[in-house]
DNA sequence: CGCGATTTGTGCACATCTTCACAAGCGCCT
DNA sequence: AGGCGCTTGTGAAGATGTGCACAAATCGCG
């Protein structure tokens, strides 16, 4: 009797929306392994997550599971890309066909979500006209002409941060409204248009935080040059990750 | 009075760490533009967060401001650096040199933070003795070899999704505690190993969840082909996304 | 048909994160 | 020296996210 309005997009909270992706994920291979049922307890272990956080964050989508039984696995992914926006292939614009810009554009991983990159776009002359993975790199320039035969929505920066910002403009200017950021500094978009940003450096300096804690915890004396810091730390030895270990 | 015991890593807050690399990033680049000190305000758009965010998370590290000032950018550099770990540069052994992995070997962001790739790893022995931006590729079985010479505490997994887990396991066994993971899957560590995943596609598909919601918040009609879905929708054009405009 | 085993959905308490608003501290100018 | 303007650091309130524990619902079986 809640009535809680499910496929209303806009009261999804931003962590769960961030999650039914690896719930996904977790339901095409179960559902590969011939599963056609799934409890939450199972699903939950599959994607990493724990079973009530599981079941609240798929209650919040007006969820379809039978209670005694479990989910229905072809059904929640329907659900969840319905959800998702990924029954409508989307067509995405790669600008920046350096190191990242080349591994992306071969990536299987997108097309097999749904995912079609429409074109690869660069600045270097002499990047233009070469193929990757099937596709040509156009000129930069192109952008508009290409973005209006194909109907691009997001488009994904693999550029040096110098030119980020003027892409990402150039985007803007042809309608994207949903943005990849792999350079590593801060877009300026107008409000309406999503930013997400990937920062592969960011990450390992993350780790490298929770290594020097692990590895002050363990050992009092701190070996480290650097002066300043007084060095009173607690001997906890929280695991403290964002993401913890799970049993098969 | 507060006695806040600055240098106690572990109490750092997960959010805070998340954003030191960020705001570390933005005081190399006032430290190169010529800034000896910056407001809060300055280093939060720089940094594109909240001012008050900022100022909050660096008081977490006992911080070095000065009021009426603002921060001293050297000296906050070196604190920042410190707290990451950053001071004792970390050794990093990348598994799996397919496509995503060649990018990866060859990214400069990563020395430039203070990170080196210490060895290259495959599987496939047609990769085996291939040289990679100046690094030759091993083959995994003599990781712990090159792990005892080098001293890795970090590992880097750009396998497939099948082979993850495994390498997980032998990384693991050779001592490394933090692992970043590219394979689209769930890893399964013992306890006091940190695992950070990215994985591209699921980037997308929340960036495809917002392009989806601003669409139906706009036409109030789906066109969407899917069944079921009460349509129900609130009319609310909120902007939502994780990062939010900077005016530069 | 009724009962017990099982599993979902959720109210509630707790934890974490964010934002506001302002007192305290600092430097500069007179 | 004293006052003024600026900026930090932080208490408190609000927002968001998490996890427990249990009632409600469903299935299978006798």
């Amino acid at each position: 009797m809640s009535q809680h309005r499910p496929g209303g997009l806009s009261e999804l909270p931003e962590a769960t929306v961030a999650r039914l992706p690896e719930y996904l994920r977790a339901l095409h291979g179960l559902a590969e392994a011939g599963h056609d049922t799934v409890s939450s307890e199972g699903l939950a272990t599959a994607a990493g997550v724990n079973s009530a956080k599981l079941r609240k964050d798929l209650s919040h989508l007006g969820s379809y599971g039978t209670r005694g039984v479990g989910y229905d696995v072809a059904l929640l992914i329907e659900q969840i890309e319905y959800v998702l926006g990924l029954t409508q292939h989307r067509a995405v614009a790669l600008v920046g066909v350096g190191n990242l810009g080349h591994a992306l554009a071969g990536y299987a991983g997108f097309a097999t979500r749904g995912f079609r990159i429409a074109a690869l776009f660069d600045a270097d002359p002499a990047q233009i006209g070469e193929v990757i993975s099937g596709l040509t790199v156009h000129h930069i320039r192109e952008l508009p002409r290409i973005a209006a035969e194909e109907s691009i929505s997001i488009g994904v920066i693999a550029t040096p941060a110098g030119a980020a910002q003027a892409v990402a403009d150039q985007l803007v200017a042809v309608g994207v409204t949903g943005i990849l950021n792999f350079a590593p500094c801060v877009l300026s978009v107008p409000e309406g248009v999503d930013v997400r940003k990937v920062d592969l450096a960011i990450e390992l300096q993350i780790l490298s935080f929770h290594e020097h804690r692990k590895a002050a915890a363990g050992s009092a004396g701190p070996t480290a040059s650097l002066t300043a810091l007084p060095g009173g730390m607690a001997g906890n030895g929280a695991s403290g990750g964002n993401q913890e270990a799970v049993g098969s």
